[in-house]
DNA sequence: TTGTATGCGTTATCAT
DNA sequence: ATGATAACGCATACAA
């Protein structure tokens, strides 16, 4: 009995003929649907046990016009900052009973081959764009195709956005050093890989200019370094700055990981961290609190989960397409753990 | 031109109407089958970029039986182990130009649900499941619904398993410890928390008990505590074992993440690693290598990669479900960093 | 070379 | 309360 049918998925059809009763019928039983006489109901509930029969979600879809997916586009998503907003939706999604398609992007190729194809495959009922700006006309056949999406750390004047105010998690970062007797300091920015996180490496770096220009201090372009978002850029920008004679007394790393890569130079360099170099980075990771590095917190589980309920808002909310987009600004915050000293007096 | 139309997306009705054929024709050119006339396959291509028409997934998928879509059943996805896992399976699906469809489980209750009901809805063209392993029931639904399945990190004989072998890299890592002078070790091992990784845990105490047996040293079991599979258990477990007055002087952990915890408690208690105590961790995470942590090493992104590519050969190569398990066995390999070095002979 | 009809497994709208 | 039947959007066999 366990084998002859092995390989052959039931339907509804074949529950109808076990139960002896039209499709119609288990069908609602199946929805939950009322008015289906107790006894027929378990006859079909027999049936359906017997052949352990589970409906075909994909034929269900293809009525009801909508999948119970939720679409994520997200770069590099192994990447802590990533990983945590990720958390957050995930807990929304699953939450919700729904599924979670990840697309992840490591070109501008796929990004905009996701922009462009998926609003009309249909395979998920909404987007979710984390750190990924769409263009006009991405945005507008979004629009166009009905499929809702909200952008997170992110912005489009046409789509519901997510974003942390950057400007001031940089301008309190440095204006903190600064505070700490700090006048050299280094500023490591993310690079903009194919316009990733465009607006968000430039944020920092407007706020950086701001602290600077408020202190009266003079801004040193060659103390301005961008490097990939990962350690590796960290460390390495980290060495160039610290080889300078006029080294700086203090780095602000636009992410936690690229701050990591400047904790690794210090350790090469036999300089210690904070009484020979103070340090903030960006982000809040897990593993800043182990590091005990001073940071810049963003919300992260807080802008996934955040971004998901907005968008099933969108999704549920709807009749036909009219939302309206939405600004939602979150703000960041100063997090000081054990990086950051006062600079001796020494010049 | 642009808003009256919102909302409506194009079918391929719609798109053989503007280009004046019949549906055939436009499914042709969508599927570069042969046999349509250059002239009318412009006339097609110019009505879908007209109309910025692409296929409806899941209608194709109803025909087709198949969904491009891989599933990934993973506990605790945020953790740093599977996050490397799946680093390496989102290469390989990416790879393939597939979809990637993301089922975390944090409870028994989800884990069972998912086992039970994914085979039959059909969204997924199969299954890789990490750290998890069915019993004997959910095993051969999956067969008998004809569902691919591999699983990494997991065993089970009507399966397709991709294994590391956790008792020799605990039993390398205590030996290398016990070589090193150590006498008193002190074991932190992971809970199975509800089942998951069971066999993981247990493995690795199996492999502590043959270094030690081998070495003719005692068996202490108070030295072995198991701990939530993160920082807050490795740091808990490692106080409660520094706390004894006949404290070990060395600590192999199950993994980094609890290993971390470990370097937590020593610094809180002013102990210097690896000064006062050696250390070892499991699976070789990035963060091992930032904080020089000596561990055992596993293929982690390598698992992925290549449950990815077991699954694709799976789903490929059957024409009716006639694929036979096969079980692939890594080998793990101790990583020696700077949290090791030789007892002090004060005994 | 191309158009039309059939069916995939559901849900929903009808009759009954 | 329940059974037949029409969509849903596509691929495909078959007719033209």
């Amino acid at each position: 009995m366990s084998d002859q049918n092995r390989g052959k998925i039931p339907t509804i059809h074949d529950v109808a003929r076990i139960a002896g009763v039209g499709i119609g019928t288990v069908s609602r039983v199946i929805n939950h649907s009322t008015g289906v006489k107790p006894a027929t109901r378990q006859r079909v509930q027999a049936a359906i046990e017997e052949l352990r029969y589970s409906p075909n979600l994909i034929a269900r879809s293809m009525i009801s016009r909508n999948t119970g997916a939720i679409g994520i586009i997200v770069p590099f998503f192994t990447r802590p900052f990533f990983i945590e907003v990720l958390q957050g939706a995930v807990a929304a999604i699953t939450h919700m009973g729904r599924e979670l398609v990840l697309y992840n992007v490591e070109t501008n190729d796929q990004r905009d081959r996701y922009f462009r194809d998926l609003p009309g495959q249909r395979k998920v009922d909404g987007l979710l764009v984390i750190s990924l700006s769409p263009d006009d006309v991405a945005a507008s056949a979004f629009r166009q195709a009905g499929m809702p999406v909200v952008l997170v750390d992110a912005y489009h004047p046409l789509l519901t956005s997510l974003v942390v105010d950057n400007i001031e998690g940089a301008y309190q970062a440095v204006k903190c050093l600064i505070a700490h007797g700090h006048r050299r300091i280094g500023f490591i920015n993310g690079v903009t890989e194919g316009n990733f996180r465009f607006n968000q490496a430039n944020d920092r770096l407007i706020g950086l200019h701001r602290a600077i220009g408020e202190a009266g201090l003079l801004f040193e372009p060659e103390l301005v370094l961008t490097a990939p978002w990962d350690r590796q850029g960290g460390k390495q920008a980290a060495l160039q700055l610290l080889a300078r004679a006029d080294r700086p007394t203090a780095i602000f790393a636009a992410s936690d990981v690229q701050a990591i890569g400047v904790l690794e130079a210090a350790r090469s360099l036999h300089l210690s961290v904070p009484a020979d170099l103070s340090l903030i980075g960006y982000d809040d990771i897990e593993m800043a609190e182990v590091l005990e590095l001073s940071t810049v917190q963003q919300p992260m589980k807080r802008m996934g989960e955040l971004g998901v309920q907005k968008l099933l808002a969108c999704i549920g909310g709807t009749a036909d397409g009219e939302f309206l987009p939405e600004l939602i600004r979150l703000q960041p915050s100063l997090m000081m753990r054990h990086t950051v000293i006062h600079t001796a007096p020494n010049v």
